[in-house]
DNA sequence: GCCAACGTTGGC
DNA sequence: GCCAACGTTGGC
């Protein structure tokens, strides 16, 4: 059992999306990094706690909590020529990309960035180095604690 | 829209 | 394998 947090852009995909969604739960794609590649490829597990982050929005940060809901399989849009995330050195054989299922948990209150920034228990977070841009990044038990504390989720589990 | 930081690409 | 150029991310 690990816990992440994931960015989402909300114009695309916002965490009240994914509570609309059927099952509460959404492919996640589009991920074109390496290294939140491997994340989701290599070390994240069904039932591991995610929290779901808007970015590249009025106002980033947590807009509530979520579960990874299925293994790694492959990234469709990778294929598509149509996609804005199209790869066009991606194929059937050597495929690039990977998406997993992510399920809404539970909601609390929005969690915004320059917040975060204020909590001890959260200066070492991946989100809040400098210059950090994965998209996935790895949340450790304390901060996965300190983060479900301070928005009080009301349903579900997530605690 | 700006810009700092980072990742990827491709020539050599 | 180096590294400059370029593209992208994402907060502000």
């Amino acid at each position: 059992m690990r816990y992440w947090l994931m960015k989402s852009e909300p114009d695309d995909v916002s965490f009240d999306d994914v509570l609309a969604a059927p099952e509460r739960t959404v492919s996640w794609y589009g991920v074109r990094n390496y290294q939140a590649r491997n994340f989701m490829r290599d070390a994240m597990s069904v039932g591991d706690g995610v929290l779901f982050y808007h970015s590249s929005c009025a106002l980033p940060g947590v807009a509530g909590i979520a579960e990874i809901a299925s293994g790694p399989y492959p990234d469709a849009t990778q294929f598509d020529p149509a996609s804005h995330y199209h790869d066009p050195k991606a194929t059937q054989e050597t495929l690039r990309w990977i998406s997993v299922d992510v399920r809404a948990v539970a909601q609390g209150r929005y969690l915004p960035l320059s917040e975060m920034r204020t909590v001890a228990a959260l200066e070492d977070m991946v989100l809040l180095k400098k210059g950090s841009r994965l998209s996935v990044s790895p949340v450790t038990q304390a901060e996965w604690d300190a983060v479900v504390a301070l928005i009080a989720p009301v349903c579900g589990k997530g605690a």
